[in-house]
DNA sequence: ACGGCTATGCAATATTGTTGCATGGTCTAT
DNA sequence: ATAGACCATGCAACAATATTGCATAGCCGT
């Protein structure tokens, strides 16, 4: 659940047409406090109004386009979707239980790496850095 | 290319039973610079005989579930397949070209991450730590 | 050689994501 | 206010990736 941010400014400041399915699609992600599948945004949409599941697709990429919305892999299938890192939330590392596949987020000091050294050296362009913990989550681990 | 590991002894040591198709998935993988998909791999085997698509899929279950093989996410769609760390192999981060898909092995203290402080006091079972860098490639980025 | 276990194949199905096209709404310039 | 252009959404079909159930055939220990 985010405090600071103000949704439909963060759809205005990038010059995306504020509509309600996209504001609906960035409040769900920007209100969880994990990420989210594209699968469980649409059925959290559906619940409340009807979408198309291809709208929500559509949706989530432009997001991650314009860098509002965050795209992250997970030990899985599907990518996982969370707030970008902007003033108010800075960029964390995230947990996959292999179990449950349930997706967290990681305080952002509690694994961090130095990239000035690759970049250096790196012939390519780096855009992001993604650092995953994979394992098996508190709640898995009682059940066992 | 792996100059070092056995690999019918890395299965008969995993007491996984030497079938050829096991072997040629395992030596595909391993004597390969960069991680491959799973289609990638079923269409190397392919070419030298026929394999059941399933099949392939089957014994990357297998050999990630052993360790003997490492299921990495990509940026992208489907998860590449590298060998794991083992005595001659250490864990390194991966590069994902967002634009050609290529997924390349990194120095393995290239970028670093100390996992003790968060193992401390993480409250579930941590298994492995995935760092991927997204961005373009050197060869994409000639082609712009 | 026999019985059981395991690896493989095949077909069907599931999950996740994408594309093409139609429609209807919104914005801008007149 | 209206026309034209543009854009968001919906719908259907498709594509790519992965999984499941069942049949068969091969291997292994007795």
């Amino acid at each position: 659940m985010c405090q600071h941010c103000n949704y439909p400014e963060l759809l205005t400041t990038a010059r995306l047409e504020l509509t309600e399915s996209r504001l609906r699609v960035l409040e769900i992600i920007g209100n969880n406090s994990f990420p989210l599948s594209a699968g469980d945004i649409y059925k959290t949409l559906e619940r409340s109004s009807t979408i198309n599941r291809v709208t929500v697709y559509r949706i989530l990429d432009l997001l991650v386009d314009h860098g509002i919305v965050e795209r992250l892999s997970t030990g899985g299938r599907s990518a996982y979707y969370g707030l970008a890192p902007n003033a108010f939330h800075q960029p964390h590392p995230h947990f996959y239980c292999k179990k449950c596949g349930q997706m967290d987020c990681l305080k952002p000091d509690s694994l961090t790496v130095k990239v000035e050294p690759l970049s250096k050296t790196f012939p390519g362009r780096i855009d992001k850095v993604e650092i995953r913990v994979d394992g098996i989550c508190k709640n898995c681990l009682k059940q066992n």
